[in-house]
DNA sequence: GTTGAGCGTT
């Protein structure tokens, strides 16, 4: 399942996102947003685990603090397919 | 060394 999680604080990481899930399931991959000039936090991540898993740690995360802030954990929108850089869309003329 | 609404790089 993936869940998207926001509102959190830029020290944290993946792997605190991880362990933090990891207490409500057994999450499978966790996915932190960062800058790609800077490189820098975005301040919000994505954490993949276990369907009913998810939903707990959705259930228990959600408005819960982390680090000092308020986490806003929720289930993650769809990301279409893998839409590479590679070619364009076609001006259809 | 900065900042705070949101949906990721493949």
């Amino acid at each position: 399942m993936n869940i998207y999680v926001a509102n959190i604080p830029w020290k944290a990481t993946e792997d605190q996102l991880k362990e933090l899930f990891s207490q409500y399931g057994e999450v499978s991959s966790a996915k932190v947003i960062m800058d790609k000039v800077t490189q820098r936090s975005r301040g919000f991540g994505f954490v993949e685990m276990s369907d009913d898993g998810g939903r707990n740690a959705i259930n228990e995360l959600n408005g819960r603090d982390f680090l000092g802030k308020n986490l806003v954990v929720n289930e993650a929108r769809p990301r279409e397919e893998r839409p590479a850089r590679s070619g364009g869309f076609r001006r259809n003329d």
